[in-house]
Formats: structure tokens, C-alpha cells, sequence
RNA sequence: GCUCCUGUGGUGUAGUCCGGCUAAGCAUACUGCCCUCUCAAGGCAGUGAUCUCGGGUUCAAAUCCCGACGGGAGCACCA
């Protein structure tokens, strides 16, 4: 009560003492009188209290950016070309292409490629394929080794600054010295010699050799801190540049130059890199250079559907996954070929938020999404599984026409047909001797026979109530496809032999007449994609 | 081990910065009803959280403070 008071009457806050008497004065007087009675003084005096509380109006879309000025934000998703595309990169992607389209401003994608040993034309094309089919739209489309010259240039800076080093010790010894935050003594070598070293890096010394290091802060508690790598030396060759470069910018030194030259406001990534905002700031700070906004959010994965190439891998080379458009793999490519729309999966991701927290999303979510999207435009199909033969007397006609979706009107199918039909097993199972049946969109049909063949009479305009509906297709024009059924990839970090059902189906002839890459829903079944004349891919029930 | 992040119904989240009009909104899942020649979609209703736990501050705490516990990440010449 007083709660309510203060909320809506803020200013009687600093006399809440006060008040207190009063309320409880009032509120015990109020409560001599009989509940019927209150009722009746509230509805003959209050009524507007007895109405339904409004619904809070729920905010649409991603949480408001800080520092943000219509129209110019700019945001950029740095993917590196260094593996498929993956629900994780349509996270990052979204996210930031969704604020630069919310405050009217640009993204910008930049392909982070500054590491020669890990890039490949193939990754860098399947990312761009991946984008391209979430159907997210870039200002700008770049390299981060176009930019080579530039990072050479703050480089050089740096070291002229006293603020960056050459050091050419040991990788044990180094990352020893961080653990035990002790400096190195090539720390403490003069700019003349730095320089020197430097300029020997592009070409006398071997890879491993010589690494130019920021200078941080060796006794920070955040160990990236502790003198990080600029630039390292690696002669492996660049897909795109060739022999060209061989020092190449650690990450960080050419995210932190990137997004200030490039213009981005707002930079969002995966938490993992949380402890990497300060050593951003700290290097665009001894640069004298403009400092974006971080912000960070949890990794995206689906329960038992892993992500990393470490576990993908093996499972692509032993076999147990086809490819990395295998249906039960949550990259892009399997996503889009096993009928999950981009649509659902940019909903899917918006409405996870933008938090912390670690999430591992349940796949129902992101097929809920999916299925408003897919249902008004699956064509309906008929499809039996362990078909069980049914021969019917007395049929009078020789074809029906079957609507193609109950609700839009996407035209009719016509179906020639005759005696001999096949039901799914499973219906055939409850089928018993005497009852009728409802063959969906034919008729109704009594059985008279349950053995190897069932068979039964057809009966005219059969009344549909209390009746199983069941679907059906002809014996002699169904047609034979394969149904690929997967399942959860991992249970409890274990590969799931069962993680891919292989079902021999039979569907209607309609099935070839089928674009591939159309969703269907098989009546009773559930939705699912033509992968290619002979096989489909379930979507989801 | 050290450092950082995080902890709201079965699940995913909103609210947490600036304590109060909310014993907590939405989605999903589940249940029931309506619609229906599908076990889909759509419509309606319902179950379900004392906001990880324990202290503290306050008239008032999911919201602030302290501590514990659980989960994750970083400690690469990978990004």
C-alpha cells in the first residue's frame, strides 16, 4: 500500500513517516467493513480499479546504444576467413548490422585476415555466401590486410614513442615472465636500437625470431595487458596478398587501429574478448587516437550441436558428419539446407537479447520462429511411412482434386487414383475390423479385412466426426525418397550414433514436381525441405 | 592458481545503472477449450519464479553493500 503510494505520488517520499500513520489508520478502518461492502463502495465509486491492468508495451528489438546519435553509428562485424559460418557469426553479424539499421547508420564488414597460416578463399567466399543469405546488407565491404601500410605506419609510431618494443626472446621465457609479471630486458632497449630491430624484421630475422610488444603493464592484474604482441613475423602465404607481407599486426593491434580509422562507433563481439577493451583503449590512447564503444554479449550455441572446429572437425574426417552442410551441424549452410529460415534465425537472435549471461539455447526457440515463417507457405503434402497396403471397393471416382494448404489459397493438386492405396503403418496398427476410416480429402472407407492386405468398402458421404483422419497415396504413382531425420549431434558430450534418422518414404508424385529447396509439411508429419528429387530433410514438427 | 564476466519459472529473456505505481512482463515448452477433412497454423484460457544462497542498509530490495556457492571466459608470436 505505502508502495503504491510513494510510486505514484513520489513526492510525499520524504514524508513517509508521516504517511505511515496515516495509512495504517485508514487501512484498518477499512478493514471493520465487510469484503461485500467494499466490493460494492469500489464498484459503485472506483470502477476504473476494477478494470484489467494494461499490458506493458514490450520494447521491440535491441536494448538502446549508448552514446548513440542518429545517424552516426557505425558498427562492423570482423569475421575471420578461417572457417564456415556459423549461428555464432549470424549472432555478431545481427547484432551490429541491427544497430547500424536502427540509428540510420552504416556497417561495415571487414574480413579479418592477418593470419596467413589460418585463412582460405573457401572460408572467405562461405562467409560471404552465409551473409549474403541472411540477407544482411554491408556499406562497406573490406580486408583488414588492406590496410597493411597503415598499421606498419602506427607501428613505427609507437616505437618512436618509446610506447612499443622489439623483443627477442624466447616464447617460453615470455609468456614465463608474464605469468610471474616480470619485465624482459629487451624492454629496456633504446628507440635507435628498436628501430633497428624493427626494420630487421622485415627482413632478416626468421619467424619466431623477433615480435614487436606493447608496452603495458607487466604488474596489471589483466594479463592481456602484460606487454601484448603487436606484430609478429610469418613468410606462410596470404590468400589474397600473396608473399607480400610477412610481419603481420596481432589481433588486437589491428582491431583497435581498424575501428578507429574505419569510423566505428560502436563495436560489438562475443565476451570472450572482454578482457581485450582495455589494451584497445590503452593502444588508441598512446596513439592519440578516437576510441569506439564496446560492447560485448554471450556466445551463441544450441544444446548438444557444437560449434568449434575442434570438435567438428574429427567428426568430418572420421565420417560421422557428412560435411559442414550436414543438417545436424548449426553452421549457416546446414541451417539453411535443413529448412530453417533466415528470417527465424535473425528473430531467434534478436530476441535473446543482448546479455552476459551464458546461453545455450534450446533449438525449439529458434523453431517456433521457423515454423511461423514456413507454415503459410509449405505446400501440403501426403507421405506414409512403412506403408501398409489398402485395397477399397466401390470407389466412384477416378481422381479427386486435394487442396494444396488449408487456410492460403495455394491452388489444388489433382490426384489420379484407384483401388489400391498405402496407409502409414503406424494408423494401420489401430485399425480395427468394422471401424471407418478417413482417407484425408477422398472419403470415408469401412474395413472389412485386417490381414497382410487391409481391405474395406468405400462409403458415400461418410460423416467425419469421431473419425481418424489419416493420409494416404497411390500404390502406383507414389513415389519412393529418402527422409532425413536429425537428431541432437552430442547427449552429454557424446556423439550420438542415432543423431541421423534414415526413413525410405513414400510421397505423392506432386513431390517431383517440387522446386528443391521448397518446405513442405507432410500432413501429420511435420515440415520439411526437398533436399533433391530423392530426398528431403525434416524441419521440425 | 590468478584475473574478469555471469546467476530471474522446464527453457530463453525483460526489469537491475537512477530501490517504490510489479510478490515480477514477454517468448517458448506444457495442459485444456475454440477453429479445423493434419498431431500444423490461428484464437482463448491455465499451470509454472518469495528473482542461486546467507547476512546488511532502508519505511521499502530482483534492484544498493558484504560474503558464500554455481556457471563461463582469459592468462597464445589465434582471432
Amino acid at each position: 500500500m505505502l508502495s503504491k503510494i510513494l510510486g505514484t505520488k513520489p513526492e510525499f517520499r520524504t514524508k513517509v513517516k508521516e504517511i505511515i500513520g496515516d495509512i495504517s489508520e485508514i487501512v484498518s478502518s477499512i478493514n471493520q467493513i465487510s469484503f461485500d461492502e467494499q466490493k460494492k463502495e469500489i464498484e459503485e465509486n472506483y470502477p476504473d480499479i476494477l478494470k484489467p491492468k494494461e499490458k506493458i508495451i514490450e520494447r521491440e528489438g535491441l536494448p538502446p546504444l549508448e552514446n548513440a546519435i542518429q545517424g552516426n553509428v557505425v558498427t562492423r562485424f570482423p569475421p575471420e576467413p578461417n572457417g564456415y559460418p556459423h549461428i555464432g557469426h549470424a549472432k555478431a553479424a545481427i547484432i551490429n548490422s541491427e544497430y547500424a539499421k536502427m540509428y540510420g547508420g552504416k556497417c561495415i564488414l571487414r574480413m579479418d585476415d592477418t593470419n596467413p597460416e589460418a585463412e582460405r578463399m573457401e572460408y572467405h567466399a562461405a562467409i560471404k555466401v552465409g551473409l549474403d543469405w541472411l540477407g544482411i546488407d554491408f556499406d562497406l565491404i573490406k580486408n583488414t590486410s588492406d590496410d597493411m601500410e597503415l598499421f606498419y605506419e602506427k607501428g613505427t609510431e609507437l616505437i618512436n614513442a618509446g610506447k612499443a618494443y622489439v623483443c627477442t626472446c624466447k616464447r617460453d621465457d615470455i609468456s614465463k615472465n608474464r605469468r610471474e609479471r616480470k619485465e624482459c630486458k629487451c624492454s629496456f632497449r633504446d628507440i635507435t636500437q628498436n628501430n633497428q630491430d624493427w626494420k630487421k624484421m622485415f627482413e632478416k630475422f626468421k619467424p619466431g625470431e623477433a615480435i614487436v610488444r606493447f608496452r603495458g603493464d607487466m604488474k596489471s592484474d589483466n594479463a592481456v595487458m602484460r606487454d601484448p604482441v603487436l606484430f609478429r613475423i610469418i613468410d606462410e602465404k596470404h590468400y589474397t596478398k600473396g608473399n607480400k607481407y610477412r610481419v603481420w599486426p596481432s589481433y588486437d593491434f589491428s582491431v583497435a587501429i581498424e575501428d578507429s580509422n574505419d569510423g566505428i562507433t560502436h563495436a560489438f563481439r562475443s565476451k570472450e574478448f572482454e578482457l581485450r577493451e582495455d589494451l584497445i583503449n590503452a593502444i588508441l590512447d598512446s596513439l592519440g587516437l578516437r576510441k569506439p564503444c564496446q560492447g560485448f554479449f554471450s556466445r551463441l550455441e544450441f544444446k548438444g550441436m557444437p560449434i568449434s572446429k575442434r570438435v567438428l572437425k574429427p567428426l568430418i574426417e572420421e565420417g560421422k558428419v557428412s560435411w559442414y552442410d550436414d543438417p545436424r551441424l548449426p553452421t549457416l549452410e546446414a541451417l539453411r539446407r535443413r529448412g530453417i529460415k533466415a528470417e527465424a534465425i535473425k528473430k531467434f537472435i534478436l530476441s535473446l537479447g543482448l546479455t552476459k549471461a551464458n546461453t545455450l539455447a534450446p533449438f525449439d526457440a529458434l523453431e517456433s520462429f521457423n515454423r511461423k515463417f514456413v507454415d503459410a507457405n509449405s505446400i501440403r503434402l501426403f507421405m506414409v511411412k512403412n506403408p501398409k497396403k489398402l485395397r477399397i471397393t466401390g470407389l466412384p471416382f477416378s481422381f479427386v482434386d486435394i487442396p494444396n494448404h488449408p487456410i492460403k489459397d495455394m491452388g489444388k493438386r489433382r490426384v489420379e487414383i484407384d483401388e489400391n492405396v498405402l496407409i502409414d503403418g503406424e494408423d494401420a496398427k489401430n485399425i480395427q475390423n468394422g471401424s471407418q476410416i478417413r482417407l484425408l480429402g477422398l472419403g470415408n472407407v469401412r474395413i472389412t479385412s485386417v490381414n497382410e492386405v487391409l481391405e474395406g468398402d468405400f462409403v458415400k458421404n461418410g460423416d467425419s466426426e469421431n473419425i481418424s483422419k489419416i493420409q494416404w497415396v497411390t500404390q502406383k504413382n507414389s513415389c519412393e525418397i529418402k527422409l532425413l531425420i536429425p537428431n541432437q549431434l552430442f547427449i552429454d558430450d557424446k556423439f550420438n550414433e542415432d543423431s541421423l534418422e534414415e526413413l525410405v518414404v513414400n510421397t505423392e508424385p506432386q513431390y517431383l514436381k517440387l522446386k528443391e529447396g521448397d518446405e513442405i509439411q507432410f500432413v501429420r508429419f511435420g515440415y520439411c525441405r526437398k533436399d533433391s528429387q530423392t530426398q528431403a530433410i525434416f524441419t521440425h514438427k
